[in-house]
RNA sequence: GGGGAGAUUCCAGAGCGGCCAAAUGGGGCAGACUGUAAAUCUGCUGUUAAUUCUUCGCAGGUUCGAAUCCUGCUCUCCCCA
């Protein structure tokens, strides 16, 4: 086998593992799963690092599994969090497992037909007919609530002031524990990866294991590092909001920019760890975004290779359109060359108002056409507000209070184009 | 079952009868500088044309005047058993 360890080592996506895991995975074709929670109906860049991994896996001749956490997801679990969390209901759960089993089919072919063909797997299958008590006599029995209260997740909990953990959440782990079980009896599978957060939760999963068979079976343990910045703001939010691996939640060209604008020193880590490309590659790419840092070649790199991993080169080329187009030296005449259908591609995922036709015949104050009759900023106070900071352009013009809008701020194509700061952009078409 | 603490504007957290649309910090937004980076600096951050109106858990009350006092209600938390 190849040395799946030693590429994720360089990558620097190994945490910590469990001693022998790497000898394991040299040794054979090894089924490994990693579950996703279905805390909502698609998944966000922050489960790009295990989607990652299970390619990397299938990639070195690995078996792997994507378990759905339709289960897991209602119980909550605890890891990382320091307040006790709300149960989700059935139906949205459901709803959400549907959509993640969508969103990893992109990157994964479960219907491969290959002897390490991926898998995708839902623990409420086998979860739901399990009795309370056949669980507390199967399971319950072989963890010491010793053991269970020494992790971490738990831990933290019981210590803080005002804080507490129910009964719900402290079964958690032996919930995610079982599944690890589940699948080394069914699928063979030996090893589980996940976040380093899940730590806790994969060992007493490797600890049933080992328990719950009698000739003593072992599983084996992977964790990778969380994702950070190294401002320490939290990775994975642009402005507002998540960045979701789904056209309809976050635009191709918002997604390629949410890469672009990564800055210098995360860089150089997310290019290995988020891209398939070589050491060498990746090494050289490095070696000349540091001789020329303003040409921002690593940020392209990884804008590109991220936008074709997600979604495709058609939406790649929109997303580099519309950025030379916003970001580049354009000015009216340039937005004037631009046709209805170029604007409307570019601009896709850009918010989009309409305003009456009449009115702009009329003119109307900026203040009102921004409020009132578009509704790009909510308030009055706030449109005074950014006109006073000069952060407003209409048609990459900074415009200031009691300019007028009317018929000539139309471009050919009908369309108006406002900015509010350098990065927000919004368009207005008359109706 | 007993005893105690608390609910404040996006969050944390001051305020304890007028000077409170409410300190401070965080976050957010914008501006300058730049490379659509980082760091730094500056401004803004309920709403209104307005000394307008609505905000301090909910409902009442005292008062010229309440986030601040009283009564009831709801919820949260802690400790003891």
């Amino acid at each position: 086998m190849k040395n799946l360890v030693e590429e994720l080592r360089w990558r620097g996506l190994i945490h910590d593992m469990m001693p022998g895991t790497e000898e394991q995975l040299l040794k054979e074709s090894t089924v490994t799963y990693i579950g996703f929670d279905p805390t909502s109906d698609s998944l966000h860049i922050g489960s790009l690092v295990p989607i990652i991994l299970l390619m990397h896996l299938k990639n070195f001749g690995h078996k792997p599994i994507a378990l759905v956490g339709g289960a897991t997801g209602m119980i909550g679990d605890p890891s990382g969090k320091s307040d006790e969390r709300n149960l989700l209901d059935e139906a949205t759960l459901n709803h959400n497992v549907a959509g993640i089993k969508k969103v990893l089919s992109r990157f994964l072919d479960f219907n491969d037909t290959s002897e390490n063909a991926p898998v995708l797997v839902n623990n409420y299958d086998w979860m739901k007919n399990f009795s309370f008590i056949d669980f507390a006599r199967e399971v319950g029995k072989r963890i010491t609530v010793n053991y269970m209260m020494a992790k971490d997740s738990v831990k933290k909990r019981l210590g803080e002031e005002g804080g507490g953990m129910s009964f719900t959440e402290f079964t958690y782990q032996l919930i995610q524990g079982y599944d690890f079980y589940h699948l080394h009896k069914h699928y063979n599978c030996k090893l589980q990866m996940g976040g380093s957060d899940q730590w806790g939760n994969i060992t007493t999963g490797t600890e049933l294991v080992r328990r719950m068979n009698d000739e003593g079976a072992k599983a084996y343990a992977l964790t990778c590092p969380l994702i950070t910045k190294a401002d320490g703001s939290k990775f994975g939010k642009s402005e507002g909001g998540n960045v979701w691996l789904d056209a309809d939640k976050t635009s191709p060209y918002k997604f390629y920019q949410f890469w672009l604008n990564t800055s210098d020193v995360d860089a150089e880590s997310y290019i290995k760890i988020f891209t398939f490309k070589t050491k060498e590659e990746i090494e050289s790419l490095i070696a000349a975004h540091r001789e020329a840092p303003h040409e921002r070649k690593l940020q392209k790199a990884l804008a590109e290779a991220l936008t074709l991993l997600v979604h495709n080169q058609e939406a790649l080329t929109t997303a580099l359109e519309a950025s030379e187009i916003l970001f580049g030296k354009s000015d009216i005449s340039s937005l004037n060359k631009l046709s209805m259908a170029t604007m409307e591609e570019v601009f896709e995922g850009v918010p989009c108002f309409e305003i009456e036709k009449s009115i702009l015949e009329k003119g109307v104050d900026i203040t009102n056409f921004l409020v009132e009759h578009t509704g790009i900023l909510p308030s009055n106070a706030e449109a005074k507000r950014a006109l006073k900071e000069n952060s407003l352009s209409i048609n990459k013009e900074k415009v200031g209070e009691g300019r007028e809008v009317n018929n000539s701020d139309l471009l050919q194509n009908g369309y108006i184009l406002v900015q509010r700061g350098k990065k927000n952009y919004f368009l207005v078409k008359t109706n």
